[in-house]
DNA sequence: CTACTCATGCTGGTATACAATATGCCAGAG
DNA sequence: CTCTGGCATATTGTATACCAGCATGAGTAG
């Protein structure tokens, strides 16, 4: 996706061989996409990943540890592609590896789940200012569709499936802005504060201004309103923020 | 097979020798992780990155690879720190690891650069509403003193020193936000950037208005004037990009 | 009954051996 | 001379063996 590899002949060679998609010769139009099996490493990354996302690590404080060996003989593999997914979730901030100790699973606590929040309203927020400078109508139209469904009270009754679209939104947002440095960062924080979601972030008395904010975001967008889509995504944000402050007591 | 002969703990002993220099005092409390000797893993991270850092990857445009067991030998390591070293740098996007092929340090294009600049625009102009909400005048005010040498036309004759001033007035802001997840994101980002600053970020005519901007910056800081700050960080960091969209043409 | 010592087991960290595959060269056929 | 097919080689991915340190608990001295 990156490299362009133009330099050396050799790549291309294969890649060339890759996309014969090309199919002048219509003997076999749509070959197999793509035999090359992830490696052990990536598909422990995504099973660990997914464990211990969806792992309701707040519902208590006892100490969540991992162990390799195990892990390795669940999967069927052996530690080394389970370490170096471990690695990677830990620079990731999802756990902690401690020397002749173990594996943990990490918590976070209230300050850093409002840092990172903040920091998602810094990065959202440009979303939103690059959205009017340059997505097209089409693009930001399906972001009203989303709370059709929400439109009277019935959000307040239905509060994991409002959960899901408002997460959904928010990473509409980030993507929209076509950078992808932004997706990536954002995408970290979102998968981190999904783990806190279930307690926190939506509550019934928060429903009703949400949607409110949202419009009035989508609204701004549609206007053109650089510094104002700007100023509603972010207050939206840090009013989050606010809120997992005065009531998220179960941090820490 | 006759290898097995030799005793492997060799390599280890001497290694341990290394940095058994340790705080004799603990009289500091500042800050000395020093207690536990840094893994291989982290030290070869460290030491690749590094050496990444300070290898002038856009001078030309052939493909730079590293040789996994070549570097072992050099750090007098195996390759499994090596590996899992080049997998934390990998996911943060200083290196590609192909299959079978090798690992190749990853140059930037232009379009990525520009992204990676607006997302530090975010971060930073984050911090700045932050720090007019909570640092105290004595955190800000020693931003002012890194012009001082530079107060009239000596920046244009030292472009190098004015560089390493202008990428520490920077973080200086981030890390005065006191929000650690901003200042992490924040500090990848830089370190990219520092890859490749020596060609483009500073230039003579950019230098005297990039340190009107910094001084703009530092009184909105001391006034108290949240979105002025933000609004002068944004746009600072923005004209880079700008500025790099237009006459980078090195990249890509 | 308490406190302290020491052996043992479990843990992650590291080294190394083995497997799979992409590449390039070379021989042989057309 | 050109092209094809197979083998040697190089490189990473994975598995396994070993190491050192900490925790735990049993056992002994007081």
């Amino acid at each position: 996706m990156s490299s362009r590899v133009r330099s050396p002949s050799n790549v291309r060679v294969s890649a060339r061989g890759l996309d014969a998609a090309r199919a002048p010769l219509a003997s076999q139009p749509s070959l197999a996409p793509i035999e090359t099996t992830q490696s052990f490493k990536h598909k422990a990354y995504t099973a660990l990943k997914n464990a211990i996302v969806a792992m309701d690590i707040y519902r208590n404080r006892e100490d969540i540890r991992l162990d390799e060996r195990k892990l390795a003989q669940d999967f069927g593999i052996s530690r080394t592609p389970v370490r170096e997914a471990m690695a990677q979730l830990e620079s990731e901030g999802f756990v902690r590896m401690v020397p002749r100790r173990g594996i943990y699973v990490v918590r976070k606590t209230k300050r850093e789940v409002i840092e990172m929040i903040t920091a998602w309203a810094a990065l959202e927020s440009m979303a939103a200012r690059l959205i009017t400078q340059t997505a097209t109508i089409e693009e930001i139209a399906p972001l009203r569709k989303m709370f059709a469904t929400f439109k009277d009270g019935k959000a307040r009754a239905h509060l994991d499936e409002y959960s899901e679209v408002n997460i959904e939104f928010h990473q509409s947002i980030i993507k929209l802005s076509g950078n992808r440095v932004l997706i990536d960062l954002a995408e970290n924080l979102f998968t981190h504060m999904r783990m806190i979601r279930r307690k926190t972030i939506v509550e019934k008395d928060r429903v009703e201004r949400s949607i409110r904010d949202h419009m009035n975001i989508i609204e701004a967008l549609e206007a053109r309103s650089t510094d104002r889509a700007e100023e509603l995504v972010r207050d939206h944000a840090l009013g989050l923020a606010d809120h997992v402050a005065k009531f998220a007591d179960y941090l820490d």
